[in-house]
DNA sequence: GCATTAAGTGGAGATTGTCTCCGTTTGATA
DNA sequence: TATCAAACGGAGACAATCTCCACTTAATGC
């Protein structure tokens, strides 16, 4: 790669993280502006804005799923501290979450998406042998909450809010309730 | 309200049902097309997409939401079989799927998804006051898993991993966890 | 150094989708 | 059947995305 590409991409790169970082909303074309380069050169680099993204977030993304996956604790508290963790990086970078769609859709060809799935799918397996998590729960149902969170940043409360589906989401993995759902058995007359 | 325009509304609104139900891909004027009315016309009655697939699909969820509401079953069991329910009506209803973002959403004027908020957090109040879920848990973190099934229709195993974090969610909401999360007191050494 | 050239650049303008504006038409009312 | 406010239609303004290609520049060989 070429001296003046890599700088550009760099610049580019540079300049989307603090864009991100202060949750502007830009047009595509203005990402270029603010790196000084032309449109050309940012759509080389770049085909997508979700491209973009990936490109200022994988490293990060990946580093907490490399962290989490070196973790020597036990599978259980692993794979709780990964998704609070996760949680709280996403409520901290509200930028993440307006991309954290894509992150999720593994259609796209984003490392940082599957990346993180992969995690979750090996913290869980390895809850799962420990015996303190569900062994039947589907990695893709943990995905799917994520892309909710990451997806309903617009809601009033939404961090709080997230963190609550985050809490109800970890209850439910537990391996207590093979069958249990609501605990209809107690229903009372009210 | 003209006796043509609520033709034209109706037409409109028949139009884009029909176009949601294979759920085709259209340019927002080109509902106008379908539906043989002018674009102005359109703009008038639906100021924007949300507006049309709101005017499409709210007379069902309101439905929907009122059947559950009025359900006699005990608070438990109306909460189960309507969050399912209406998974299952999501998930036959991609279009739906696809603005259900705006549905959750609440700072759009639609009363659709206020409408769905409160019959969660009405069915939620029940059931806790039954016992029979905790009584600590947030209707907006039940909106942000909605959120995510609904915004992850493109992933590969959408309708199996949908229902399963609603059986998560489910699980996570019954009352044995007030503390729990992961069990980490069964943590082998493993 | 200096030519060669493939890689890279920049930005004008094509393209595409959204939305507005206003001259014309039409239904309701008396 | 005259009146007029309500409703219509669609040309075109606008906004964002993306492409294309004439020009520039870094790397390479001599």
């Amino acid at each position: 790669m070429r001296a003046d590409a890599r700088r550009n991409r760099e610049a580019i790169v540079a300049a989307a993280r603090a864009a991100f970082d202060r949750d502007e909303q830009l047009r595509f074309d203005d990402f270029a502006d603010r790196a000084g380069v032309g449109v050309g050169t940012l759509y080389r680099h770049f085909p997508t804005r979700e491209a973009l993204a990936a490109a200022v977030y994988q490293g990060e993304v990946i580093a907490l799923c490399e962290r989490a996956r070196a973790s020597t604790r036990s599978a259980g508290e692993a794979l709780e501290s990964f998704l609070r963790g996760f949680v709280d990086y996403v409520l901290a970078h509200a930028a993440l979450a307006r991309v954290l769609a894509d992150l999720v859709t593994p259609d796209v060809q984003v490392t940082g998406g599957s990346e993180l799935e992969r995690t979750i799918a090996e913290l869980m397996a390895r809850a799962a042998a420990e015996g303190v998590i569900r062994d039947d729960a589907l990695p893709g149902a943990v995905m799917i909450v994520l892309h909710g969170i990451g997806s309903s940043i617009d809601r009033p409360h939404w961090p709080r809010e997230s963190r609550a589906a985050i809490e109800l989401l970890l209850d439910g993995l537990g391996p207590d309730h093979r069958d249990g759902e609501v605990d209809s058995s107690r229903t009372s007359g009210t």
